[in-house]
DNA sequence: GATCCGTGGAG
DNA sequence: TCTCCAAGGAT
């Protein structure tokens, strides 16, 4: 492994290389604290792209952090509803109750207290608080691992903890000679515009301090450890109605889709779930029809879902109607949706 | 430290 | 169609 010769050189060519490439993003335009949170939350583990509608819209409804503490988890759900990894909307509804609580509405600035909120881990804590604080912190993100994995032909995988904390510990001695918040942006922006899977080299401002492109081994880096396999599920899905309403449950707390809600599903027999649908509702069914089979990948594990149209003959409590749910539900079940429009069932049979 | 937790896009 | 991945955190 390689090190930075010229730290400050190395701060200085990235950082102005930034001021000069950056994109015009919505949470760029200001330094509020919340702002920077919420996008930061929203980012993990997203793309730019798919996360921008999001957060332009979840900041028009939740402008600062009273307004987002004073709703409810479901509404708050509701704008998070396609974009993934949910438990991350319940954190920072969480996280804005505490801050109106034990902070009297004023977003915290010491990196300890940042790093206590819910849904904010080391890297969170640090990049809001060199990017809203412009306090030297560095935040280490896959973006940096892959960027200085090939900049000083760092071997260790870079998703293992030590070597991000490794990474963290050589760029301390960097981001000093620069302006924090440019040079946590700037990092991420190299990684994201530049230093890509497949690396556009010729453009990069570091590529004369770069030992992968000296040695022209960009290709392998940065090290990844292969991903296990994904575990299959099969379940029954009983779209259960009566006239145009729709019988929908809340799934628990905890877990997978937590909070969301759904059709009720059973991972057993069809025989089993059918029972166990009509002894859990107390359904009197008038005729069962297949709706199909629907496929849907998650990032561990995959579903096969069998739906089912389950007619009643007399309502039960509970039915909703399915336009303009007020809950949200996963894409999974938004498939499910699909299929009812498709079927032309009510109130989708014109 | 290993595992769980979503989704959409690229190649 | 399939694999990999994209600004991680909690347990």
């Amino acid at each position: 492994m390689k090190s930075i010769d010229k730290p400050k050189q190395f701060a200085h060519d990235l950082c102005e290389w930034y001021r000069e490439n950056k994109r015009d993003l919505p949470f760029r335009k200001s330094r509020d604290p919340y702002r920077i949170f919420l996008s930061e939350l929203m980012l993990q583990q997203t793309q730019i792209s798919t996360m921008l509608p999001y957060y332009e819209r979840f900041i028009g409804r939740f402008p600062d952090v009273k307004s987002l503490a004073d709703a409810s988890l479901d509404e708050v759900l509701k704008y998070w509803e396609g974009l993934g990894y949910y438990s991350r909307a319940r954190y920072i509804h969480e996280s804005a109750q505490m801050i109106v609580r034990e902070f009297d509405g004023q977003f915290p600035r010491e990196l300890k207290t940042i790093e206590s909120l819910k849904g904010v881990g080391r890297y969170t804590a640090r990049a809001i608080h060199s990017i809203a604080y412009d306090e030297p912190s560095v935040a280490v993100d896959g973006n940096v691992m892959r960027v200085m994995s090939r900049v000083l032909l760092f071997d260790g995988e870079i998703k293992q903890t030590k070597n991000m904390r490794h990474i963290e510990s050589i760029l301390d001695n960097v981001i000093v000679h620069e302006r924090p918040s440019d040079f946590t942006q700037a990092l991420m922006e190299l990684g994201a515009l530049v230093c890509k899977k497949r690396p556009d080299c010729e453009v990069c401002p570091l590529k004369d301090k770069c030992f992968a492109y000296k040695l022209d081994k960009q290709d392998a880096y940065p090290v990844v450890s292969k991903a296990k396999p994904k575990t299959e599920h099969h379940y029954h899905v009983f779209v259960v109605r009566h006239q145009n309403r729709y019988l929908l449950r809340r799934r628990p707390s905890h877990g997978l889709l937590a909070n969301m809600h759904e059709f009720p599903q059973y991972e057993s027999s069809y025989e089993t779930a059918l029972e166990t649908l009509q002894n859990e509702f107390s359904l009197s069914i008038a005729a069962v029809h297949s709706l199909g089979t629907q496929k849907h990948v998650f990032s561990h594990k995959v579903w096969t879902m069998q739906a089912y149209e389950v007619v009643l003959k007399r309502p039960v409590d509970g039915l909703v109607n399915l336009e303009n749910y007020p809950n949200a539900m996963s894409k999974a079940h938004h498939k499910i949706i699909e299929k009812i429009k498709e079927k032309g069932l009510p109130p989708w049979n014109h």
